[in-house]
RNA sequence: CGGGGCGUGGCGCAGUCCGGUUGAGCGCGCCUGGUUUGGGACCAGGAGGUCGUGAGUUCAAAUCUCACCGCCCCGACCA
């Protein structure tokens, strides 16, 4: 390719709004602008580097034997309805609305097509297993958009499932999984961690992320020098021990006006936070759900999923809380509620003789014991943090923050019924299938290298994804060093090699500026002088090295230098 | 969905409070000519704007009012 012929419109400065070093370099090198919130073109560059994750994707999953469909986008209501359930608002999918009907879900779960696919065609346990995946672009409907390539209404990812008869076989496949997802993130340059993942809203028996750290990144985990690391959404920790002073008869309701907070109350009856039971009221799909813990734990609000039907509960608002429990917000508790599922957190089992709010405005009781008091359901409510000692070995935990780029899923197949996928086994018995399930981020992918591989001048891209891997600038493009240049450019093509020839009408330090903001990994630079010698420099962009090179070696060094990039 | 902010050549901004000498400017980029040519050159000339859209107030609106649209931030936390 010819630099005056490509289309990498470069900027010198940041375009604002610009929310990390990896979005302001995506779109000042040329490969990706705005179309709207949420919306980015990947452009020429762009999708070059996007097209080699692709190739390495492709590369290992059939290596490993898997299958690439091509699936329809637009569902209409009969696919998916069966196995992903009905498109609920805020659920994540995005909808659509077309001549053939009003809204429906644009963006089906990619098991649900595959699924009814296997479901259709696959009768016999003998035709497995199977791995499809499909590489596409898929609609999210993220409730709240950022600014930059990591969150945002479209993704191009990489959706796989696997369908094995028993246990033993979706181990196999989910262990493929993993070390070809391992394998793809090294060859694009990354350095992952797998983490414990949340199950909740997916039904699943085992579920792994792969995640990149970085500062910026939108989840946390929570890590531990033991090994243990888990998405905050899922993380524990060992709670820490309270002795209670004994329970004597019934709760004694005591007057606290205006007194709302924990650390109110704490203060104003002498009740430590510790020996309080904190109430918290959500709605989810018009019902209303207490949910309790010890007053100085927080809410993970990721957990409280799994008991509101997989919906996105919400905070009752002020007025239906009055309507609920004749109390506001900071006299709440348990005692005498009906009506709604009351789920307390562990923490709370075994404790007696506790403080929370009496459903009156301004009252407290105290001497409230939990399964003698009131009957909640047992469950973990409870936000994991920092500090806290691990549940495995009692060390204290970390948090650091990270992207998620890949995950692992294996589908709980005993809860699977109208839609599950089933097989005759070799007693001639429907017997249901093991369902794993798998993907990978692509722009994640490419953002996140990015974060992690970049300095003041611009992206440095490892060999597997740049978009290309040698550009060649003659210092001037004229007389003999243009002869030389085309010769080379020439050469290089035929030897099979991604070069970009800078033939434009600038500069020396332009071309150098923007060949370095680009990222491009080698650089083969000829100047008369060194031309008229029979030399060129070749560049390297990661170590900023330069060196003295034969013209007529120049390929063979650059192919040595190619392939020792390409790990695995 | 709630609260706040912004919208001025391709990009980044000033001007808006206090309506009128601002024929709407500046930096970067772009075009032409010339001088340059190893790390984002210089000189001269030039193109490019419905001041987000629509209505209103006024002798007069980028500037004031209202509505709508778009975008950003914060909150509700989503894969």
């Amino acid at each position: 390719m010819r630099w005056s012929q490509a289309f990498i419109p470069t900027l010198r400065e940041s375009p604002a709004d610009v929310e990390s070093p990896s979005h302001r370099l995506l779109v000042r090198a040329g490969f990706i602008r705005r179309l709207g919130s949420g919306l980015y073109a990947y452009l020429p560059p762009g999708q070059r580097s996007l097209l080699k994750i692709a190739g390495i994707i492709r590369a290992e999953l059939g290596a490993a034997g898997a299958q690439e469909f091509f699936l329809p986008l637009p569902h209409r209501h009969s696919v998916g309805r069966d196995t992903g359930g009905p498109a609920r608002s805020g659920d994540g999918l995005s909808s659509v609305e077309d001549r053939s009907g009003p809204a429906s879900a644009a963006d089906i779960p990619h098991e649900a097509a595959f699924t009814e696919l296997f479901r259709r065609e696959i009768r016999s346990y003998r035709e497995l297993p199977q791995v499809w995946y499909q590489i596409h672009a898929g609609l999210c409907d993220e409730l709240r958009l950022k600014p930059g390539p990591r969150r945002l209404r479209q993704s191009l990812r990489m959706d796989s499932c696997s369908f094995d008869r028993d246990p033993s076989g979706l181990d196999r496949s989910y262990r493929l999984h993993y070390d070809l997802l391992c394998r793809t993130f090294t060859r694009c340059g990354l350095k992952v961690d797998t983490v414990e993942a949340s199950s909740a809203g997916t039904d699943c028996s085992q579920s792994v992320d792969f995640v990149v750290r970085m500062g910026g990144g939108e989840d946390c985990v929570i890590s531990c020098s033991c090994g243990y690391a888990a998405n905050l959404e899922c993380a524990t920790s060992r709670i820490s021990e309270v002795a209670d002073e004994p329970a004597c008869g019934a709760p004694r309701r005591v007057p606290t006006p205006g007194q709302k907070t924990i650390s109110e109350v704490a203060a104003f009856l002498g009740a430590p936070a510790t020996h309080q039971i904190k109430s918290l009221v959500y709605i989810a799909g018009d019902k209303p759900y207490l949910f309790l813990l010890r007053g100085d734990h927080q809410l993970n609000e990721a957990k409280i999923r799994a008991f509101a039907g997989n919906m996105a509960g919400r905070q009752a608002r002020p007025d239906e809380i009055r309507e609920l429990f004749g109390a506001d917000a900071g006299s709440l508790g348990p005692v005498g509620i009906s009506g709604m599922p009351i789920v307390a957190d562990y923490a709370l089992r075994g404790r007696q003789n506790m403080t929370c709010g009496a459903n009156q405005d301004d009252f407290h009781l105290q001497g409230v014991t939990p399964d003698v008091h009131f009957r909640p359901v047992w469950a973990d409510l409870r936000a994991a943090e920092p500090g806290e000692d691990c549940s495995r070995c009692g060390r204290p935990l970390g948090m650091y923050r990270a992207t998620r780029i890949g995950y692992l899923r294996k589908l709980a197949t005993a809860s699977r019924e109208s839609g599950a996928a089933t097989v005759l086994d070799a007693e001639g018995k429907q017997v249901p299938v093991a369902v794993g399930n798998y993907g990978i981020d692509l722009e994640r992918i490419l953002s996140s290298v990015v974060e992690l591989c970049h300095d003041d001048d611009g992206i440095i891209w490892p060999g597997t994804i740049a978009p290309f891997a040698v550009v060649l600038t003659p210092v001037n493009y004229r007389e003999s060093v243009k002869a030389a240049a085309d010769k080379l450019y020439e050469e290089m093509q035929g030897a099979q090699l991604e070069v970009l020839l800078d033939d434009r009408q600038e500069r020396p330090g332009v071309k150098f500026k923007d060949a370095d903001l680009v990222g491009i990994p080698y650089r083969v630079v000829l100047g008369a002088e060194k031309v008229s010698r029979g030399q060129a420099e070749l560049f390297e962009r990661a170590s900023r090295k330069t060196e003295l090179v034969d013209l007529a070696s120049v390929i063979p060094a650059l192919q040595s230098r190619l392939l020792g990039s390409v790990p695995v």
